[in-house]
Order: structure tokens, then sequence, then C-alpha cells
DNA sequence: ATGCAGGTCCTTT
DNA sequence: AAAGGACCTGCA
């Protein structure tokens, strides 16, 4: 660890790491000062401690052992001229949304985080998503120790299935936590695995593994799907995505036809395109 | 204080 | 298939 660099990195198009950190995705990410930077600190994975800012628009600074990792995760390595260049270019909503968050990316987080903070989401505002994550963390995560300050990794399904249904719920996620206890032991004991879902070719095949879980419907698994298993078909429709596609694209149909819908409009990438949407419909709708 | 928030499940039509 | 109600908790 004594030789761990400051890595900088140029993100492939516009990137804005506070935009990201705002945007609903990752709950974790604590702002810290670090040699006169601004920028921000936090588990990822099992690499210890990681930090990031970005001075400028066309730079951010990295300090990792593994730098690679944390561009993945944060998606700086996307080519987001070829990703928004598959969008339908007819689409005005879409062009606008784009235009009003344009440094928007999909992270890619640890399917296991992913599913269990999702999981907890439901019906939930952001800030409570957050205080859940924290005190998970606090309670059952990897302690790390870094510039005198102390941070956690999120815990494991087995530290999680360990600690038990009433243990979970003292974390103030309420009915929540059946489900979060019982995801953590399927996934411990191996019944649902993880690690297929990676890219899977087959997402039919992947969203029905998740929807297995109690607790986690069409909304939590194509979550899942998208931030935590790099399916960038996958498309979550939740209230706002609801309410955008209603008022703005005049759509009245529900779910799974609404689902249908929506990725034969948006494409192979639709749940990217997803993202810009939700982000503009919290802001102005 | 009553209502509501990034859903899901179970029951009834 | 589609609609209605219940479910924990915290905050306005």
């Amino acid at each position: 660890m004594a030789d761990v660099l400051l890595t900088s990195v140029r993100p492939d198009g516009p990137f804005s790491l506070s935009e990201l950190l705002k945007s609903g995705q990752l709950f974790h990410w604590e702002p810290m000062v670090w040699q006169g930077r601004e920028g921000h600190a936090g588990c990822l994975g099992d690499s210890g401690v990681t930090w990031i800012g970005q001075p400028d628009e066309t730079t951010v600074l990295i300090r990792s052992v593994d730098p690679g990792e944390v561009v993945r995760y944060f998606g700086l390595d996307h080519a987001m001229g070829a990703i928004q260049a598959a969008f339908p270019q007819g689409d005005a909503v879409l062009a606008e949304a784009i235009r009003f968050s344009p440094g928007l990316r999909i992270a890619r987080q640890p399917t296991w985080e992913c599913l269990a903070t999702f999981i907890t989401s439901s019906l939930k505002q952001v800030a409570h998503i957050r205080a859940i994550s924290m005190l998970l963390r606090q309670r059952w995560g990897e302690l790390h120790e870094w510039e005198g300050r102390f941070f956690r990794a999120y815990p494991r399904p087995e530290m999680l299935a360990e600690a038990g249904e009433d243990a979970l719920r003292e974390c103030g996620m309420g009915y929540r936590a059946k489900s979060l206890h019982r995801a953590a032991v399927a996934v411990a004991e191996g019944r649902v695995d993880l690690a297929s879902l990676q890219d899977a070719a087959d997402l039919d095949a992947a969203r029905a593994a998740l929807l297995e879980l109690h607790g986690v419907g069409e909304k939590i698994a194509n979550c899942t799907l998208l931030f935590g298993c790099g399916c960038w078909e996958a498309f979550p429709i939740d209230v706002w995505i609801e309410r955008i596609l209603r008022q703005l694209y005049r759509k009245r149909l529900k779910g799974a036809r609404l689902q249908q819908w929506a990725v034969d409009h948006f494409g192979e990438h639709a749940g990217y395109a997803q993202q810009y949407l939700f982000h503009f419909a919290r802001k102005n709708l």
C-alpha cells in the first residue's frame, strides 16, 4: 500500500463525477479532501479505500491499488459517442435529457452490493437508502483505515445471512429486512450464482434468475442487471420513468407492455437512455 | 398530524 | 391480465 500512486485518467467523452455521485446509483462515497484536492473516498470491491477527484472536465484523478478497476467501476472507459449513436435519433426528449446532464454514466457496481442496496431501496428516498447502506457497512462491513479515517466495505452475503432478519431490521429497513436476509442466504448458499449474470447474453434468463428472489421484482431485477451486471439493455421502470414516459412520450402502457415499448424504442442501450431520462425527470417533473 | 416515498407480494375481480 | 391493499420507517 505504501507505493500507491495517483493516476490521472482522461474520460472517453463528457464525464461529471459530481453528477454521477448524485444520480442515485451509488450511495456510500464520502467527500474527502486529500493532498489539498477536492474528491470523494470509499471502499470499492476488495481493493480497500479508493479516492477519486475531478479537478476539471477532462481530468479524473484516482488513488487506488488497481486504477483499472476504478475506471471500470465509474464507467470512465465507456465510449459515449458510440453509445449515443445507437439511440433513436429523432427523439427530442432524450436529446434534451442528455443536454441536461451530459456527464452521467452507468457505473458498474459489484453485483451483490448492487442487488442488496436496491432490495433496501423499495419505496424509499435516496437519503434513506444511503442511511441504510451506511448502517449495514458500519455493523458488518470489512473495516479499512486510510489517512486517519475509517471506511467500510459493503457486507458480504455470508455476514448478512448470519446476522439474521431481526438484526437487519434494526438498521431501519422495515419489511425489506426479510427480503435482504433471504437474498443473502440464497447467495451465500450458492442457490443464486451472481457471477453467471455478468454481461449476460441471455437477458431474460438472467432476469428470471433474479426474480426467483423474494422481494425482487421487475424494477430491482433490472436495476441489478443494469448497474451491477453490465447489461445496458435492461430498462428499470420506477415512478419517475413511468412519469416521464406518460407525460413526455404520451405512453399510457403499464408493466410488461411499457417495458417492451421502451426496449423497442431506445434500443440496445436502453438502460443508458433510462439513466438520462431518470435524472431529467427527477429534476424537472 | 396524515400522507407519501426509486416496489413487491398476495388476494380479488 | 388488471386492480387494490398491506407492508416498515422517517420526514414534512
